[in-house]
DNA sequence: TCTGGGGTCCTAGGACCC
DNA sequence: TCTGGGGTCCTAGGACCC
């Protein structure tokens, strides 16, 4: 493979806890925890006493007991974060965002104004420092894992640039865990194997691997251990799902005052799926007992709705069926206790799928308004989707053509392929 | 290590259809 | 009447990421 490095990973160094360090002085060059309960965001003064992101608050201050807790700020970090963002923008259109702290940016076409990659990579991280106060660490590299890989080791405050060529050399003497999807379960069958590195990853047999991680898994690590990653920046993705969930503690909860915190839950969701201008097919609930473990309970609808109504009901029903189980009304819950609960709404979909409902007259003829409808459909989202759209009965008034939710991804592809995913050349 | 809140993706079995 | 294979959707659970 040739061709130049021009996708850069961007990644703020312990994003929560340096906002804080920036806005007040007294937090400088100090341990800092970001989280009572447990640990949202540490200092890098603080991860070198041991403390990490999502460990206990009272394991993380005895490990580390100078170390100044503070309770986290979410406004503050959403207006460093869309500051950041900006900041991006100025250099390419050409932005997937990852999370609130990290994005990748294909600047293949803004070399002729900027010059090449590892110059825009020192320049972005000069502007983020200049006009939003915070340390970036940027990778640069030919794919998006590898830049990924590459900022991760860059940090913090640094920047790593992957020239092509150099990539498995740069690769494979790295632990296994820097891979992405490799985690604990991952990492400890590997390990039990004799892999260590990437490098060792590398040199396995695909059907070996396969035995123990499966088919998918040992497909894509075996993938990445080869620096194999094809994917392009994606500018235009969109949520999948959107959720709430709260913490219970482990005092004992009534049915009653569970039903209230899923209706707050649900409602609260259902309120920004409206904002977002979704509409959604599956309500999952989530519950996690005494012992740490989940159960959940999901149902499909026929149709995609955006309706607090309708979602809260079904919510309410799900969470019946945890509490109560097979055997009738609360005999569950006394037994097991419940930690935590939660509520997703996926098969996330745009409201224009359910305006296409049409109605059918007394004795009227739907065919005409049927064709207009396919028609429409084609113009919206190509021969495929007409192909498997499907009728719906709606209360034997109505009959709306929907568009399988299946097809979302396949209509997103399509729709950014008309745009230039690619400015190379 | 005794556990927050927001997500993504994969697997396996069953139902259903052709 | 009995039977097969392929495909899709739905559900529950699990691993992983920041």
């Amino acid at each position: 493979m040739s061709g130049r490095a021009t996708i850069l990973h961007a990644d703020l160094d312990a994003f929560y806890a340096s906002v804080e360090q920036r806005d007040d002085p007294r937090l400088r060059e100090r341990a800092v925890i970001v989280g009572e309960g447990v640990v949202l965001a540490c200092s890098y003064e603080a991860k070198r006493c041991g403390v990490r992101s999502g460990m206990g608050g009272v394991l993380a201050r005895s490990l580390c007991p100078q170390a100044i807790t503070v309770p986290p700020r979410m406004e503050a970090y959403a207006e460093a974060s869309t500051q950041v963002f900006e900041q991006f923008a100025d250099f390419t259109p050409f932005v997937e965002p990852l999370s609130v702290d990290e994005a990748f940016l294909d600047v293949a076409g803004a070399e002729h104004l900027f010059g090449p990659a590892a110059q825009i990579a020192q320049k972005l991280r000069t502007r983020v420092r200049e006009n939003v106060g915070l340390a970036l660490s940027v990778g640069v590299a030919q794919t998006k894992f590898l830049a990924k890989v590459a900022s991760g080791q860059a940090k913090p405050d640094g920047t790593i640039v992957v020239e092509p060529g150099n990539e498995l050399a740069f690769l494979h003497p790295l632990p296994i865990e820097v891979l992405w999807g490799v985690g604990r379960v991952t990492a400890a069958k590997l390990h039990d194997h004799g892999i260590d590195t990437v490098g060792d990853l590398a040199s396995c047999e695909r059907d070996g691997l396969k035995s123990y991680l499966g088919d998918h898994a040992s497909a894509h690590l075996l993938a990445l251990a080869h620096n194999h990653d094809p994917r392009a920046i994606d500018t235009n993705r969109r949520d999948r799902s959107m959720g709430a969930q709260r913490a219970l503690g482990q005092k004992v909860r009534r049915r009653e005052e569970l039903r209230l915190e899923m209706l707050a839950l649900a409602e609260k969701v259902a309120a920004r799926l409206r904002k977002a201008e979704r509409v959604a097919r599956t309500v999952t609930v989530r519950y996690r007992t005494s012992e740490m473990r989940h159960e959940t309970r999901s149902r499909t609808l026929p149709e995609a709705t955006q309706q607090t109504d309708i979602l809260v009901a079904v919510a309410d029903e799900l969470l019946l069926d945890l509490i109560d189980g097979p055997h009738g009304p609360g005999s569950r819950l006394g037994r097991v206790g419940c930690t935590l609960i939660g509520v997703t709404y996926s098969a996330l979909g745009s409201p224009d799928a359910i305006q296409l409902a049409l109605p059918f007259g007394d004795g009227g003829k739907p065919t005409d308004a049927l064709d207009t409808m396919i028609d429409s459909i084609r113009s919206r989202w190509g021969d495929k989707a007409v192909a498997r759209a499907s009728l719906l009965d709606h209360k034997g008034e109505v009959a709306a053509l929907t568009r399988p939710t299946a097809l979302d991804s396949e209509a997103a592809e399509q729709s950014s392929a008309s745009e230039p995913p690619d400015a190379r050349q």
